[in-house]
Order: C-alpha cells, then sequence, then structure tokens
DNA sequence: TGTCGTCTGTACTCCATCGGACATAGTGGA
DNA sequence: TCCACTATGTCCGATGGAGTACAGACGACA
C-alpha cells in the first residue's frame, strides 16, 4: 500500500531485465516515468477486476498474480521477479483482469503509469517484442503450473517454489512465512510444516519465524518436480531469441 | 494429422469469432490463404518445441493446450474453440511453446500458414486487437484453471469441463471417451466414470460409447464450480471492450 | 524481564483420489 | 452370427492431503 521512502532511492533500473534489454534511447526516455518502490509483503499491486494503476518492474523480491474462487480462496498461479514485469493486461490492452497481483516476497524495483506503459507501447519499439515474449514465458508457466498442481506431490512443488523465489531475490533470507506460503501452493500449513521440516533436516534449507535461506540448491532440485527445469528452459530460449532478432533493429 | 476432404468445403469463415469480427475488407484479404479442415481426435496441431506451422480458427469442436511433464504425464490447460485460435506463441513472436495443441473433440475450422499470420501482424489492423483480447481469454482460463485442479472436486471439474465443450460444439452429441476425459481434467478414468454415471443417473448428460450429449445445462452449472462463471465473465467483458474500442477505428 | 502475539511443530481423524484388477456391454468387422 | 476390440462399470487397498486442535518457541515491545 505505501512506498517506503526510508532509504535513498538507488535502485539500478538494468537490475530488471525487461528494463536492462531496452536500448539507452528508450531506456532514458522512460527513465523519468519510473518511480522507484520498495513494498513489503503482502502489498496488493493489482486487485482483481479492477483498473491496472501502475506496473512494476521489480529488480528484487517477487510479486505473484494471484487467482481467486468464488468462495475467496486463492491460489498462485505466476511468479514476477527482475526477470519481468507486472501488469500484463495493459499489454494486452485490456487494462485489467479478475486476478490479484500482490507482493509475494518484500520487492524492490521501479513503477511506471499503466497509461504511460500504453503510449510507450505505441511507439512500438523494443518493448514490445520484450513484452511479447515475457507474456509467453507466463503463459508457459501458467500451463506448467496447471499441470504441477494436478499431479505433483506437496514436497515437490514446495521445493520448486523455493527454487524459483530464489532465482529472484537479491540476499541470502528472504522473508515469507509458512502460512503464507501454504496459501500460495494452496495447501494447508501443517502439511507444508512437515515438508519444511524435512528440508531443514536434510540440510537443504534455513528458516525461522519468517526468514528462509536455502542452503542446498542442488539437494532441493533433486527433490522438486520437473517443472522447474521446463519453465527455465523456455525462458532461456526466449531470451535466446531476443538477442538475435531484436538488438539489431 | 490428415485433412478429411470428403465433405464439401463450404464452412462460412464468420463462424469463428475472430474471424467474424474482422472487416470485409481484412476478411477478403486473409481469406485465399484460409484452408478448410476437418480433423478427428487426437490431432497433434502443435508439437511441444516445435515451430508452430498452421494456426487454426475453429468453427465448431475444440482444440486443446496440452502442458507435458518429464515423466511423459499430460493435462489439459486451455480449450480453444470458434471464440478463438490456436498458435498463441506465433502471435507472440516466438513460433513455438513446450506445450502440445491437439483435437479434442472432432474438429472444424479453417487455417492458415503461421507465416500469414505474422505478415498480417505487420500490417497492424484489427487482428492484433482480437488477438491480444484472445490472449488475456486463454490466459485467465489457465490462471483460473491453476485454482480450479488444486482446490476443486473431480465431479466439479468434470461438470466444468462438460459445459465448456458443449458451448464451442455444432451439434448435440459430442465425440469423447471417458478415457480421454480422464487424461485431460487429469483424474484416473474409474473415478470419472463413477461421477459420469451420477451426471447420468441424475438426468443431466447422456452418453454411450464416446458420443456425449448435455441434457441439462443448468443442472450441470449447480455442480460445477464457479470457475466457468469466472471465465466465461472476463470473456464477455473483453467481447464488450472490442466492440467500443475497435469497431470504429 | 515478563508478556503477548506470531510463527512453527505435531497429532489425529476423515475423505478424495490413486492405482491396479477385473467384469460387462456395446459395436464393427470377418 | 460370432468374434475381437474398445468403452464403460465396479471393487478394493493404499495414501496424500484436508481439517482441526493444541502445544511449544521465538521475538518484539512494554
Amino acid at each position: 500500500m505505501s512506498t517506503e521512502r526510508d532509504r535513498p532511492p538507488d535502485l539500478d533500473p538494468r537490475e530488471n531485465h525487461l528494463l536492462a534489454a531496452l536500448s539507452d534511447r528508450e531506456l532514458s526516455r522512460i527513465g523519468p516515468s519510473l518511480e522507484q518502490v520498495r513494498l513489503p509483503r503482502p502489498t496488493e499491486l493489482e486487485g482483481a477486476n479492477e483498473p491496472v494503476e501502475f506496473v512494476y518492474f521489480p529488480t528484487s523480491g517477487v510479486a505473484s498474480i494471484v487467482s481467486i474462487d468464488e468462495g475467496g480462496e486463492t491460489v498462485d498461479t505466476a511468479m514476477i521477479g527482475r526477470e519481468g514485469m507486472t501488469g500484463l493486461s495493459v499489454f494486452l490492452g485490456t487494462g485489467q483482469s479478475p486476478m490479484r497481483t500482490i507482493v509475494q516476497v518484500p520487492l524492490t524495483g521501479l513503477r511506471m503509469r499503466a497509461a504511460v506503459l500504453s503510449d510507450e507501447l505505441e511507439r512500438g519499439g523494443t518493448l514490445r517484442a520484450l513484452l511479447q515474449r515475457h507474456t509467453q514465458v507466463v503463459m508457459v508457466t501458467m500451463a506448467q503450473l496447471i499441470l504441477c498442481n494436478r499431479i505433483h506431490l506437496l514436497d515437490q512443488r514446495a521445493a520448486r517454489w523455493l527454487l524459483q523465489v530464489d532465482e529472484r531475490v537479491e540476499e541470502a533470507p528472504f522473508s515469507v512465512t509458512q502460512d503464507f506460503l501454504a496459501q500460495m501452493i494452496g495447501v494447508q500449513r501443517p502439511a507444508l510444516s512437515v515438508a519444511m521440516r524435512q528440508f531443514k533436516a536434510a540440510g537443504l534449507v534455513k528458516y525461522s519465524r519468517g526468514q528462509i535461506s536455502i542452503a542446498d540448491r542442488g539437494g532441493l532440485l533433486a527433490r522438486s518436480c520437473g517443472c522447474i527445469r521446463i519453465i527455465a528452459s523456455e525462458a532461456g530460449r526466449l531470451r535466446g531469441t531476443l538477442k538475435r532478432e531484436d538488438t539489431g533493429r
């Protein structure tokens, strides 16, 4: 909700991968429209069926697109970190969606008014191509999660989630409670607690009262489902196509 | 795989909602590139990690985007019917994805070479805006399915699936076996068989050996989860924005 | 330093679904 | 007309996870 301004605003826009892929000219054009933010969990970035006011380019931390039930149940559908941008509905021209977007792991980054993004897209620069590919990554992530939520076990999904967050945060212990995590992956907290205790006992993670850090990525990968590899490989492929096709334009 | 040409090609392109929303000029421009097809289940329209050759505009029947496990398990992630188009990765500029797209319910419609679509999109007509909105509908569908697969019960999901197919087929009994349906919604066939028998006993559906017809939409809706309403409402909203914003251009 | 609130561990019952096996019934072809 | 094949019905033990309840433990704050 509130933008904390305690610390000096000193974020490098290029820590966000989308902004980093822009040309100097494009970045300096939109630069003045970018505002630095530092947001705690669980700040709401977009409400369900409400017009998107700002799009966010994270530099560290995780935002998360959340589906909502008629009964009010929520499940995490996609993570957005420094590789991407929140507010895809703005890019898709509709400006809102029935999902919420919230801060899942305390987030730093830059934000921009939705209208400014729309204007920039009208110019048809690199950003459109970047966001097209980002849209595909998000879609692939979602598609894989549909399968994952249906047939993979709780501990596999938990391991995957931890790894995916770890890729997107700057420093070691990141801030998430088990209670919140359980909601995100759509399980009961006690069930998740058991899995986390096992991870801890196996030396894969360390945590205490909402501060988690990964101790053994390889070990977690072994316990995780293959979805993480499928998603990572697609993201990698699309990074490749961007370099080849768009840098030269 | 094979395009059946037994029956005379007499499909009206405007039975597909995307093509119907094009201006006469646009439609007549791409008309010559459209080829009529009639495909049985389970024809593969796109392979995983293979370049998309054709995009399909269904007029009746259902194509389905399917996620695949490292273990080869598959789960249905989104339906594409006469409201949409297969091959969104072409629209997103990447031309392939790690998902498969297959015919789920025997399909009639029109297809077009991926390259032709790309060219048409370069012209920047109505089609781009249409596909942007269609992309959002697919994303919302996927996001909702992530939640649905996680927390809704088998019979609710089965009811939802039947209703969503029914919206997309031309005539009453459509062709799907329980075995195939079970794979699509990611459950064991025996479990699905029980649910189907209950639906049949309650007079909600009729079926025999792969031929299913809905007898009582209201009854099925009552047994279905709310996801179907959330998705339909978003699709309806986006149809609305299209009329307002784009017809006048 | 004590207290309260939040976060985590644990135990237990119940249920949906899994995963496999087998029986039955339509259907098309020989 | 019969056979073979595919689609559907049914059963059953095993199990992951839902739900719920309660206890312990760490930190922040007074």
